[in-house]
RNA sequence: GGGAGCAUAGCUCAGCUGGUUCAGAGCAUCUGCCUUACAAGCAGAGGGUCCGCGGUUCGAACCCGUGUGCUCCCA
């Protein structure tokens, strides 16, 4: 068969997806094998792949496989979130597009064009991670608003709201004027924001012409302030103590009052409190029962109740109301001022702090066993350092506001009558059955009832999701649910552990008395070279699928993978993904060099010399094999690829592959290629988590394959524990390589120019199983034992071995030589030094672990012995 | 204001339970090689005040304190 020069990455992903998938790989259904579950973190509907998503999904990719491979029946279960506000602003601008207004839309028809637009995008991105080599359960998709999972959240919302922890109340909440809706306290970015500080004098209601200042952000809520106040010590204002003061333009009296809120230090000292429209002013409000004035219309103009500018929008008003108090004369100053500012996560416009009634969800009690099940790890998280973060939150939880005015999401199920009776129901004939049971006289009558418009927050919806994906809802003892529930591992970013964690682990409890998941592995944020975080908004995150295109999934897997352990940020770097792509280039390689050698495979070939490097591969086999199980346990992947790279790349590559191969057109022994052959076999499968297209591939170029004989089921083998003898003898033997061929570099010997090579050794059974080897590489035309110095040949000392090497093509450097000799008998003798002080240390001798001061014991006698010979060497040398 | 974390080679970072198999990887740099798998490669080499200071310990990159600089999360 002809082979490509490159791996041809493009076709050999769509072909290997396509087998897969139709092999039945993906689906999973309960059987004996213990199963191994995860739960995609639903994507928005509205999204479509980035370098987060690259990093998240490969990482549970990863998991998957390898799962799969030792034993379990894995279940990777996709979907997406139908994400109700970002979801809702795509459609009203796709509307708005079509010269549509959605406020002159009924809400059926809008929802029409919302699941118009679901269909037609919605599914782009799962089909995106195909091109990822997803190995996701296909069958299993799931969407947040499916008619089942719909029905599981109003379920719940009924549940919790007849268990007393669902009520509707007027609060302060987080006002998103654009999308007109409210948003929970995690759905607010605070960012640090360049602002004026303006301070502004309000008349005194007493004799004269005298002032009281305060210092504001947002002069424009001056038209909501019902009274000023200041500390109760601050003598400053100890004479104010029940008097009035008039608000600027629009001349309210208002009381100035006293609390101990205030601090003192800021601006002047005196705070005008706005209770409509700041939650610290509300709660100062409600303390010192004062009127609320709400100065706001819901799209952030000013309302009838702000007298003035009405119809105006808050950023105009605050400019043009600076300019009018400037005018009035009551603007002393200004200030350039930096402060913390509110955006709304999804519309990145200014929040606004704003009453209002909405509904709402207590957590205390949900929370709690929540919270134990982290903290005693239960649930595992990993790394742990974010069991703070979650304790932090959970410890000081807030009711969650869960209602949000907008169409696209599950419809809060609430129905009230003519009266304004509310009936929270699954449905509205159940709610009619409420009604009519409640006002019997009535009954009668066709009930006018009317649902809530409210539909409640994403959350609400995919807190449940590791239970619902499992159809918890229809039938909670189905086997399914039973089987792969709780799942395993849950791989998400630290962002949205309040978001999502946090709340699956109290649906689970509440819903399940269970947890759902076993581990949660928290992913880093994928930032730019510059450390900046990757964002549609700053256009610095590359195209996924183009990269992928470019360079292979693999080399993009790769990419991503090797540099970023569980929670640490991953830097993004172009030159990781070339270090990828070179990867596949050295796998598809050494693959080209063992097929070559199929041809010549010979029986009567002896295998004595190269026997020595098939044990020692093996033994790195099993090494490495323990090590990467060891490092996956703890969820190191980036180490455990390291690792994997490197014993492919160095040990396999460099090392074996140069030690077993046969010289030019001379023919290789059958037992050391069919060796060769099921080795790299072994090494693809170590690798094929991590690169699933490249190993595949070459899996099945390496030997024609039986239908079902893929890589990607091809189940773990046990390794034997390694002969810890064979691995330090195949170091030596490239500590003796290394140093030959450092000495003919620094002799100015060509690679072609031979060598003949002495050795003096009391080792000569090792160097016997090793010698064809060694001589090979180091080009050595004769290589000899010798029981003494060779005159004229350039000595070296390998460990406590000394070699000596003639070349008829070197210029030897005898200074050159002894020098070096005696920089390494004085560093051995300074080494010596710090070991006897160790050892001589009776405290270090009394408490020290016995094989730590063994093992002292013995550097001292290695470095005894080295000197000894570089000192004989050295003498030698005249 | 509260919390979490980081500082190690020119760059990006590993280094888990304190001990010379511990100061390491990749990239970058230098030297030599078109060697019949791979120049996207091979063979070598150089490069460090493990942020400063103090402490604990027989022993500190690692533990404790402190200073400095930076990042993130929450209010």
């Amino acid at each position: 068969m002809e082979l490509s020069k490159n791996f041809q990455h493009t076709e050999a992903e769509i072909k290997w997806y396509n087998h897969w998938n139709s092999a039945g790989y993906f689906t999973s259904t309960p059987d004996d094998r213990p199963p191994y579950t995860i739960v995609m973190p639903p994507p928005n509907v509205t999204g479509v792949l980035h370098m987060g998503h690259a990093l998240n999904n490969s990482v549970q990719d990863i998991l998957i496989r390898r799962a799969k491979m030792m034993g379990f029946n894995t279940c990777w279960v996709p979907g997406t979130d139908h994400a109700s506000i970002a979801t809702e602003a795509k459609v009203v601008n796709m509307l708005r597009d079509m010269g549509i207004d959605k406020k002159k839309m009924p809400r059926d028809e809008f929802l029409k064009y919302a699941w118009e637009w679901k269909e037609k995008y919605g599914g782009i991105i799962l089909k995106q991670l195909e091109k990822l080599g997803c190995s996701l359960d296909w069958s299993r998709t799931t969407f947040t608003m499916d008619e089942d999972y719909y029905a599981a959240v109003i379920r719940v919302f009924v549940e919790l709201y007849e268990k007393g922890l669902i009520y509707r109340g007027v609060k302060m909440i987080n006002w998103d004027p654009k999308a007109k809706t409210a948003l929970s306290d995690e759905e607010v970015n605070h960012k640090q924001t360049n602002s004026k500080l303006y301070y502004v004098r309000y008349k005194l209601d007493i004799e004269g012409d005298e002032y009281i200042t305060i210092a504001t952000v947002r002069p424009e809520t001056i038209l909501g302030d019902t009274a000023v106040c200041v500390h109760p010590e601050d003598e400053r204002y100890a004479h104010l103590k029940g008097k009035y003061c008039f608000v600027p333009l629009i001349n309210r009296r208002i009381p100035i009052i006293f609390d101990e809120y205030i601090d003192k230090e800021f601006g002047t000292g005196a705070l005008k409190v706005t209770p409509a429209h700041d939650i610290n002013d509300y709660n100062l409000g409600l303390k010192h029962n004062l009127q609320v004035i709400d100065t706001l219309n819901e799209d952030g103009t000013m309302s009838d109740a702000a007298q003035l500018y009405v119809g105006l929008d808050r950023f105009v008003v605050r400019k043009q109301i600076a300019e009018d108090l400037r005018i009035a004369g009551n603007l002393v100053k200004e200030e350039e001022y930096s402060n913390q500012v509110g955006f709304s996560e999804r519309t990145d416009v200014v929040i606004e702090p704003r009453l209002s009634m909405q509904w709402w969800c207590n957590m205390q009690d949900l929370s709690q066993p929540a919270l134990e099940a982290v903290m005693n790890d239960d649930i595992s998280f990993h790394p742990a350092k974010f069991k703070n973060t979650y304790r932090h939150w959970m410890a000081n939880i807030k009711d969650w506001c869960i209602s949000r005015q907008l169409w696209w999401g599950q419809r809060i199920p609430a129905w009230y009558d003519a009266d304004g009776t509310l009936y929270v129901a699954n449905n509205e004939a159940e709610a009619t059955e409420k009604y009519k049971a409640a006002k019997p006289e009535l009954a009668a009558a066709k009930p006018d009832l009317r649902q809530d418009d409210d539909v409640l927050d994403t959350w609400f919806s995919s807190w449940l999701w590791p239970m619902e994906v499992f159809g918890w809802n229809k039938q909670p003892d189905n086997r399914d649910l039973q089987y792969y529930y709780p799942t395993s591992t849950l791989v998400t970013a630290p962002e949205i552990i309040f978001f999502w964690v946090a709340r699956m682990a109290m649906a689970g409890y509440e819903f399940l008395g269970q947890k759902p998941f076993e581990k949660v592995y928290y992913t880093g944020i994928v930032r730019d070279k510059q450390g900046r975080k990757m964002s549609k908004s700053l256009g610095n995150s590359p195209d996924l699928l183009e990269l992928i295109e470019k360079n292979g999934a693999d080399a993009v897997r790769f990419s991503v993978m090797i540099s970023s352990p569980a929670g640490n940020d991953l830097l993004f770097d172009e030159s990781q993904l070339e270090q990828g792509s070179f990867f596949c280039n050295k796998l598809w390689n050494a693959m080209k060099l063992v097929k070559g050698w199929e041809t010549r495979c010979a029986d009567d070939v002896t295998t004595t010399d190269v026997n020595f490097a098939m044990q020692w591969i093996d033994a790195r086999l099993g090494q490495v094999s323990a090590e990467v199980e060891e490092l996956m346990k703890e969820f190191r992947l980036s180490e455990a690829l390291k690792t994997i790279y490197s014993l492919i790349w160095n040990d396999f590559c460099s090392w074996y592959l140069e030690w077993v191969k046969p010289g030019m057109e001379q023919p290789i022994a059958t037992a050391v290629y069919q060796h060769t052959v099921t080795v790299y076999e072994r090494l693809l499968q170590l690798l094929h988590p991590f690169l699933p297209f490249i190993t595949e591939e070459i899996y099945h170029l390496l030997r024609t394959r039986a239908t079902g004989d893929d890589l990607m089921v091809l189940q773990m083998p046990a390794y034997s524990t390694p002969d810890v003898t064979l691995l330090m003898g195949g170091t030596q033997l490239q500590e003796l390589i290394t140093a030959i061929r450092d000495t003919r570099n620094k002799n100015r010997l060509k690679p072609k120019d031979t060598i003949k090579l002495w050795i003096q050794t009391s080792e000569e059974a090792y160097y016997t199983q090793v010698l064809a080897i060694l001589s090979r590489q180091v080009n050595a035309e004769q290589t000899n034992f010798t029981g003494e110095a060779i005159p004229g040949a350039i000595s070296i000392v390998v460990g406590t071995d000394k070699l000596y090497i003639e070349a008829a093509a070197a210029t030897i450097d005898t200074e050159a030589q002894k020098a070096e000799m005696v920089k390494e008998i004085a560093y051995l003798q300074g080494f010596l030094i710090s070991v006897d002080k160790k050892l001589g240390n009776e405290r270090f001798m009394a408490n020290a672990k016995p094989d730590v001061i063994e093992s002292e014991q013995k550097k001292k006698n290695d470095a005894l012995a080295k000197i000894k010979t570089l000192e004989e060497s050295l003498a030698n040398l005249g």
